[in-house]
DNA sequence: TATTGTTATACTCTATAACTATA
DNA sequence: TATAGTTATAGAGTATAACAATA
């Protein structure tokens, strides 16, 4: 005898849970995150590297708060990232000379090199981790988030 | 002289990355959750005990591997999550007769009335963290994310 | 004093591997 | 051997608090 397991029942989220969008919006991000991080894999960074190679491409030499508080993440967060973009030589810290407090980060030319090479991948996410939608809904999912994040939108 | 933070730029993803629609998707994800969280708070339990309690509720009694598989999370997850429930009388571990090997899960009188309790908190997720969204647009979320979702559903 | 960067810690989510009791 | 449950560990995300160096 078999026992039922339960797992046939397909959606990301069960029926039971329909009316908790926040768990569909979650398990969806929650794999969207790691295809993300698969797209960009074979590059050995992850999603969160590419974010800080592209503000730091940007914007140029930024302190690490500077960082930090462009990409909405804390402080400590920064370290980490930028610990193993510098151990693999894609980034550099060096003291700003007007506050010796500050460690001014930037691309290394390989770091650059890097990032125009991840660039080229994010195409990738949008023809395949989103292929399930139109370019249509794919802006519509864009503007519903967008319009959705007001809510926790830094006011200051 | 005062340092340009860069926290003027105030959508929660930067503009800089505006193509990386996965970052907006995982801190909105994240966002909500922390308010759904904090709307089950009065209630000593996060979402993730409300989805347990749920499905205990709509399933009757089921295995631990039939509640993990039924909400889409790994055994492990369950057991943390079962326990603290367990511990505050709101569900308990009886053995099933047929297998010893199974314990199955049901709520306890305490755990259906907070249940019931918390169900009723759930409109509350759709007034206030989706405030920004019409009740169109709330389910044109969720009809993209459910379109979006079918990337990652159990085939089997 | 206040600020930058760092470290340690913690708490969310996730999952894998190894172990036990049972089948 | 295979399965159910448990435990430990680990990796992703998040953040807070304390500390050294510097302003």
């Amino acid at each position: 005898m078999t026992r039922t397991t339960g797992t046939e029942g397909r959606p990301l989220v069960p029926e039971e849970l329909s009316d908790r969008v926040d768990c569909l919006l979650s398990k969806v991000a929650e794999a969207v995150r790691k295809d993300t991080d698969a797209t960009f894999a074979s590059l050995d960074i992850r999603g969160a590297h590419h974010s800080v190679l592209r503000m730091l491409g940007v914007c140029g030499p930024l302190a690490q708060k500077d960082l930090a508080a462009r990409l909405r993440v804390d402080s400590s967060t920064i370290v980490d990232l930028v610990d193993q973009l510098e151990g693999r030589g894609l980034a550099e810290r060096r003291r700003d000379l007007k506050d010796r407090r500050v460690y001014l980060v930037e691309l290394t030319e390989s770091g650059q090199r890097l990032l125009a090479a991840a660039d080229e991948r994010v195409g990738g996410l949008r023809r395949d981790v989103f292929a399930a939608l139109s370019a249509a809904e794919y802006e519509q999912l864009r503007g519903l988030l967008d319009k959705l994040s007001t809510r926790w939108t830094t006011s200051a």
